[in-house]
DNA sequence: ATTGACGTTTACGTTAACGTAAACTAATTC
DNA sequence: GAATTAGTTTACGTTAACGTAAACGTCAAT
């Protein structure tokens, strides 16, 4: 693993595109370094990039995904800096919670119409044993 | 409680607007009863938007959404159609149970942040016994 | 009868997050 | 040295999910 990335190769590695990762940057979501004007991506970097697809999988902006990944390196601050940072932390947990709770909603309600379909499954067919889920 | 709405009653209730209550019934995703022009809401109505809103917490597009909420609508068919239905529940839920997991990472990323973030606090100011988090 | 309050349709505007294309550079490779 | 390959900037296009505005209907109250 050479620790350096180039733009393709990143993109490649995480299913984005060139485009998107540069789109990033200009967005202050990254800042690879540069050879000329190439850029060259760290592994610091890559670590970022996975941070910024699991926000969007949660679905969170990219600015909101900006200020989340801004919360790690905001943590060598001074006394009042840090207090601040638990903040902002704790308001994200309770987001995170919040969604999660949603989540658990959604997976009961999921099961519910499941498990009434598997009622109506068994009364339509009750003597043919098919192939059936667990 | 009436269980008939107007459209700037649900909208209000749910913190959204008569033309979000509109455009979500020109994608399919409600379809309330007419009184001449007027819309009239029902009961029903009203667990769709709440089930479109979690949806939409959620990160999922109003397309998927649709998808999601026909689920619940489609649970009356025959043997085929039902063991379809059971597939796509499966097919969302594993979706779901992911981007718990992700949150899971999220929180538990956003824990050390916060872990060596007390951390550094405590070092600074050890003597001053001030205003501390749990 | 007109003024609101509430509703309607139709249509164009807006923002986020890129896609796509053009025109250029810089380093291999044939 | 011409072409290929990978990268660059700049700029315009696109899609989703509405916002906003225009022009209109309807019914109760002034």
């Amino acid at each position: 693993m050479p620790s350096l990335f180039s733009i393709s190769e990143l993109s490649q590695e995480y299913g984005t595109t060139p485009r998107t990762l540069r789109f990033w940057e200009s967005e202050g979501l990254l800042a690879p370094r540069r050879e000329g004007q190439r850029r060259l991506y760290s592994q610091r970097d890559r670590t970022r990039v996975k941070l910024i697809l699991r926000g969007q999988r949660l679905g969170f902006t990219l600015a909101e995904i900006a200020e989340i990944v801004g919360l790690y390196d905001a943590a060598d601050g001074e006394s009042a800096q840090l207090s601040l940072l638990l903040d902002k932390i704790a308001l994200r947990r309770d987001e995170l919670l919040a969604k999660r709770a949603d989540i658990d909603a959604s997976l009961a309600d999921l099961e519910g119409v499941a498990e009434s379909c598997r009622a109506r499954l068994s009364a339509l067919e009750p003597k043919q044993r098919k192939k059936r889920r667990a």
